[in-house]
DNA sequence: TCTTAATACATGTATATACAATTAATGTAA
DNA sequence: TTACATTAATTGTATATACATGTATTAAGA
């Protein structure tokens, strides 16, 4: 469907214009896609996301300024996540002992347990809105990469 | 920059599931980049949206949740952006005659003057935004339709 | 007509974002 | 060492999203 007829907007200013448009609703229809993964887990996107990044660190702790700075969105407020995520079990939160104004957050079994069940389904998810032939995802994501600058 | 540095993730399970992170990364960019823009009029993006819809209408007044369909986000409270937007003197709002549970609303002159003023800083830096040649933004429009499929 | 369903909008709650302000700890220079 | 700046994290406020629920009005069927 194009995005003219999604928006019922028939004309715009230039292709410019249109694509950011364009992005801000696929965006959409991308975050409403992937919360019918998450909403059984009773867990957020971005809570998701932090759990990978925690893994990704093997058992090595990292603190709130390094996962907010490897998050999608860089001005998230990775303190409140990890906040939600320890209420939950999910991750832990120490005193960092070299430099006490830092913590130390690292993933517990119970979230590496979710993030395993997570994972498969969020991955086959993510594969399935994706309404494109290989090649055409490649060139996707060329553009975009240049598209940033 | 390519979604790899970006995000200091270098592997991905597939190319799909990388589009969807990189689009997700580049939604925030384009967000971050759009704010700077509403900021100086205190308005947000969701509002202005609302504005350029009314717009559209040329005096004739919409309902609530005729504007909720035609938002890029569709799931987006359009009732309680009304409200702000009224608030502000923006816009209008009546009861509709014909089915009291409706409401009319319309733009007031004073929501299509900040209009005037916003649209031209919007234009130009939505282009600004995007560092990409003409030909390729047709082609990323073109995928990003097909993709929702 | 009476009852029930559907519609249009508003409201409530939890979560997330954007940005500013605060607090505590550390680093640096006079 | 003291004074000041910087850094790391938290907290506060306003706005927006996602989803459920509530309320009034209209439509539809027995």
């Amino acid at each position: 469907m194009k995005i003219e007829d999604a928006i019922q907007q028939k004309e715009f200013k230039d292709p410019y214009n249109k694509l950011v448009v364009n992005l801000l609703y696929t965006h959409s229809y991308l975050v409403t896609a992937q919360n019918s993964l998450f909403k059984p887990h009773e867990i957020s996107p971005e809570q998701y996301n932090v759990l990978r990044i925690l893994r990704g660190q093997n058992g090595v702790p990292t603190t709130v300024s390094s996962i907010q700075d490897r998050m999608l969105n860089k001005m998230s407020n990775a303190s409140r996540l990890v906040e939600k995520l320890k209420t939950k079990g999910l991750v832990k939160r120490d005193e960092c002992p070299n430099d006490r104004r830092q913590v130390d957050v690292m993933i517990t079994e119970k979230g590496l347990e979710l993030l395993s069940v997570l994972q498969t389904q969020v991955e086959n998810g993510n594969k399935s809105f994706v309404h494109l032939e290989l090649e055409e995802v490649n060139q996707l994501n060329d553009l975009l990469d240049k598209m940033r600058g």
